[in-house]
DNA sequence: GTGAAAGCGCTAACAT
DNA sequence: ATGTTAGCGCTTTCAC
């Protein structure tokens, strides 16, 4: 019973049409395309010239049924825009891409709402995998994910259970807040934004407040804020605010540590915008060292977060969870930060400087 | 003949386990699933708890299958690293998810070998349409696109035949150029990298020419140098040679026309670590105004591309297409380009000035 | 309103 | 070495 189509154009040609075209069956055709050892070189020629006189494509979806599983895994990203993470996506797509696997990137924006719609998402698409470079860290959609048994990585961020990579967040906290105490800085802030989530926010957190007591310095709850997250690059009028009441303090403080480079380099934009000179009057350390802190005329003091190291255990990780399958204990890799020192820190103004010179940036 | 899964765990519930859970047949699921208006309510209500009750969900691949479309797109990206793409990619991605669709990314590095493999990937997961973010421009890729009959739109360049939104690079390059010629500038040099395909390197190119012609300025071909592309946001040897050579000639610019922002911030850094102070000893001028640009510290001079604007439009004929099929003729937006005047441009340091005061930017 | 049946394009036994 | 066959999980006529 031959088929004619005259609506939409001509249909994309199947396995079958190969075949006729070859005048083989369509499981010698599968063969070939498989390439499976069993086929005749003269077949597989013929076969193969039917292939390219049809034009034929084969069809993912089809394999990927039958086969019961699929080549894709889905990244799931909070905010593409942000360079730390779109590096990190770029990163995992090349090395997924490497051993052949799609990638379906989702936004989330850090929307627990959106974050289950994409999950359920890409759940329905089968994916092999999934790396989530954020997490909200909700329980259930971790709860359900471990229920479908699909290969999950968790970066950047420790969950209990799965499989995870992270940098050290509250040692990188600790270096930032001690490396500000070494150069003579008492009065030290910690700024954040809801862009850090929750669990890293809680180490970056307490790796300042280690640092401080360490030191022996005193706690001050004035001393640190969260807010909400300002335009990325953009001074900002909460940012502003924020920094105002800091500065409206009695006992001001000389430093801030901000939980991320990208609300840091806000902070010095808008803190510069606000007259005062970075770092003479107060000195910034961010965390991630994103492309830009690097640039000279931004040179910001942050702690590095390996990103190549990251990528590619996380993928690793990936990788052998689609193989395994998703038993057996969970796997996580703690890698430590590093301090890079730029032109963000200096020591601080004492009063008596405050007229006289200031100490340049080391 | 009932099955028995021993191996690798539960498999997922289909469709037929909810059927039997709620003692109906398959197809009465679908049309619930589908919500197709003739079920009784009680009926549904049956299926929807044996749905939960089961946890089943539904699965893409044999309904993209069956239906013979998908509801995915591919997104084909040059660098997702850059700023400028990752910010499009992640507009383009939260419109397609408004309207249910998946995303899936793909990088290329620029590289036409990749370019075609992603492509042929795509094609091969059957979506429903293909957004390409950067094109290296290869016909032969195109034309197999358009044989496949697949909806295509060509973001940020235009493509004869194709749909394409893209900004007037040509106006905006003479913006950009003119602009330096009414500061003063008479000895302007383009600078490019190939990160920036060759479709729009030949319009940004004719936008220079076409400023200083009608300026009268005489054209002077060691003034254009195209390079391999910077480390992006690093300083760089290749950047240092480009620059040492036209600050080598008899007589040097004043003022640099960058082919795109990345570039231009390298110039910048490269230039002061040479000891040059920019603006005054050299005017740089950028293309695409990523958000690093708009830093007080960076403040560079750039021609602004409307990202929302691009992919509003972009997304809204992919849309169309997927809709209507790929037949008709091609349509296409023309986006006007938009100068902003930052800290980067001045005028040139007249020779007589050159040890006296210098003119602060504007 | 619900069910039976015929595929979507492919793979993977199993025959031959 | 090649062909036959039975699905993968779903949608979609078409009967009842």
């Amino acid at each position: 019973m031959s088929r004619t189509r005259s609506t939409s154009g001509r249909r994309q040609p199947t396995i079958l049409d190969v075949a006729r075209a070859a005048r083989v069956s369509k499981s010698t055709v599968s063969n070939v395309l498989r390439d499976a050892p069993e086929v005749a070189p003269d077949t597989r020629q013929r076969v193969l010239d039917a292939i390219a006189k049809v034009g034929y494509r084969p069809n993912a979806l089809a394999r990927n049924l039958v086969q019961r599983r699929t080549t894709t895994v889905g990244i799931v990203v909070g905010d593409l825009a942000n360079p730390f993470y779109s590096e990190l996506a770029k990163l995992a797509e090349q090395r997924l891409a490497a051993v052949g696997l799609a990638t379906m990137i989702c936004n989330t924006d850090g929307l627990q709402r959106n974050e289950q719609e994409k999950i359920e998402m890409l759940l329905e698409h089968r994916v092999a995998g999934i790396l989530m470079l954020q997490f909200t860290g909700q329980s259930a959609t971790l709860e359900k994910l471990r229920e479908t048994g699909v290969a999950l990585v968790i970066a950047s961020q420790l969950q209990p259970g799965a499989d995870c990579v992270d940098v050290d967040e509250r040692a990188g906290a600790d270096l930032a807040v001690t490396h500000l105490l070494e150069l003579g800085h008492e009065r030290i802030a910690y700024l954040s934004s809801d862009l850090v989530e929750r669990q890293s926010e809680r180490s970056r957190l307490s790796g300042y407040t280690r640092a401080l007591r360490r030191a022996g310095a005193r706690h001050d709850a004035r001393l640190v804020v969260r807010m909400r997250h300002p335009a990325p690059l953009r001074s900002d009028d909460r940012l502003r605010d924020a920094l105002g009441g800091l500065l409206a303090l009695d006992d001001p403080p000389t430093a801030v540590f901000a939980s991320n480079d990208l609300l840091a380099v806000d902070l010095l934009e808008t803190a510069e915008e606000q007259g005062l000179v970075v770092p003479k009057d107060l000195s910034i350390v961010g965390f991630d060292d994103i492309l830009v802190a690097g640039l000279s005329r931004v040179a910001l003091t942050t702690v590095v977060q390996p990103r190549e190291e990251l990528a590619r255990l996380a993928i690793g990780l990936l990788l052998e969870r689609i193989e395994e399958g998703a038993h057996g204990p969970a796997r996580r890799y703690l890698l430590p930060p590093e301090l890079v020192v730029r032109g963000s820190t200096a020591p601080p103004l004492r009063r008596e400087d405050e007229v006289a010179h200031a100490l340049p940036a080391t």
